[in-house]
DNA sequence: GGGTAACCTGACACTGACGTCAGAGGCAAG
DNA sequence: CTTGCCTCTGACGTCAGTGTCAGGTTACCC
């Protein structure tokens, strides 16, 4: 599978699975002609290396994950798990933090019905809004 | 109350506060002199600006919705309120995202710990990792 | 063999929310 | 009046993930 195929089946540009490979998130069989070959595993393995920059974990935290993520073994465990663990905390908080937003969107949201509903002066249409 | 104070009041640096200005979402009274000046409510807007930033809103999107949000008006209300039902669905599936990508991580975690719990060659402190 | 689409490396452009520096002015205290 | 800290504007730097272009090679189909 060439690199066209693989970007495509996991959703992202050439460029970023050329990035990926730039900052050792994945790696790839070269052909003798030097074109980038990979197996159907690497599929999942962009789509996952996607989440963890969505999750907004950087290319180097990643990489220093990856090694532990793919040989868990005793060499790796211990401060591999720490450091799984520390970033799983600190995407929770942020995810608490989201969701504490959210909740400040639905009020906001919830006042402004209010507002629509109570004080209804002119027709229910409003026009030409800019917001 | 000058912007340094406010600064530090929100948490946020001096180069902020100047930067929401010029990105319209925060007014300033100007002294004579044409320093900044602001009143105690803006701390809780700051403070909010930022929750917006972090929930992965940009400024103008942010410029957006706050004159709606200031005045909930009825010539704001309608485009209003589906731009910020819009925004606080986007940032409900992100939420809902991170928390799959979060879930990915225990599994991970999970696995880590029970490869270690399992093939355990050496003694039950593994030193010098560089994960 | 020729055309076209995909690939290669390398490098520069861009966006967004700031950091940071320069040069000038404002303001309270000693 | 001077010292020291805060503020002003304006501009350039940064970082990270990508877009994009240039110039050249490779793969595949007719």
């Amino acid at each position: 599978m060439r690199i066209g195929d693989l970007a495509a089946q996991a959703g992202v540009s050439v460029r970023s699975v050329r990035y990926y490979e730039e900052q050792g998130l994945l790696t790839s069989v070269r052909s003798p002609s030097g074109q980038r070959l990979y197996g159907t595993a690497e599929v999942e393995r962009v789509r996952f290396l996607q989440r963890l920059y969505t999750a907004g974990l950087s290319s180097r935290t990643i990489a220093e994950l990856l090694p532990c993520v793919d040989t868990p073994s005793l060499e790796h465990s211990d401060a591999a798990l720490e450091r799984l663990s520390q970033e799983r905390d600190r995407l929770s908080s942020h995810i608490n933090d989201l969701i504490s937003t959210r909740d400040s969107l639905d009020a906001l949201i919830e006042l402004a019905r209010r507002a629509r509903a109570g004080q209804s002066s002119g027709s229910s249409s409003a026009t030409h809004s800019t917001c």
